[in-house]
DNA sequence: TTGATAGGCAAGTCATCACTTGCCTATGGT
DNA sequence: ACCATAGGCAAGTGATGACTTGCCTATCAA
């Protein structure tokens, strides 16, 4: 859905971990943790972010494979490119390869 | 701020308001209320509707200009092209003229 | 000047959301 | 087998946000 797109990035925090996966794809849970608060300052429980990630993949941002004890997570933009189209027309989510 | 243009596309009644925009530019508060009753089932009081439109121009993504007893609303898309370049990259809002 | 139209201000309610705390499960190393 | 690591579940709290109601201001037409 795309409401739920829009709800994923209301929030500051997702915004920061979809900045933190754009620059290294593939992080678990406590990676993004230590990094959230070293890199950006944010003092966060686990839960927390746990939570944001879980928001971030039912809405499709994230998609995250799990393996053995760890789960990796990924940035999917799809998502993003569908709900601009909405007011900046079909031009505008078109990546030159 | 990037921070209003996310909350401010996060409630749905809003993107509803700029999909009347995109429509139709520079439509007073009755107007879009009536718009928005008659066409997408919208229920909502003259204030509420006034409210949101505060917060889409507080965002820029709306600018207003008053005449006489009437203010009209213009809709800006310049905010949007922003925030989407940061997951997407810089040509992901470039509109072909 | 009176009345109708277009809009604004402010307080109050109710729901949603972000975050925490405490406990539980599962995998891997030694 | 044991313990540490990686993650999940669930209830509770506090704050933010959406919406309403009531009243007030300003512009225009008769």
């Amino acid at each position: 859905m795309a409401e739920d797109v829009f709800k994923a990035l209301a929030d500051p925090t997702r915004r920061r971990i979809l900045d933190e996966l754009v620059e290294r794809d593939g992080q678990t849970l406590f990676e993004i943790c230590g990094r959230l608060m070293a890199k950006h300052g944010v003092g966060l429980s686990r839960q927390a972010i746990s939570q944001h990630l879980a928001v971030l993949e039912s809405a499709g941002l994230v998609v995250s494979r799990r393996q053995g004890r760890y789960k990796y997570h990924d940035l999917n933009t799809e998502p993003l490119k569908r709900i601009v189209t909405r007011w900046l027309g079909p031009d505008a989510s078109e990546s030159t390869p």
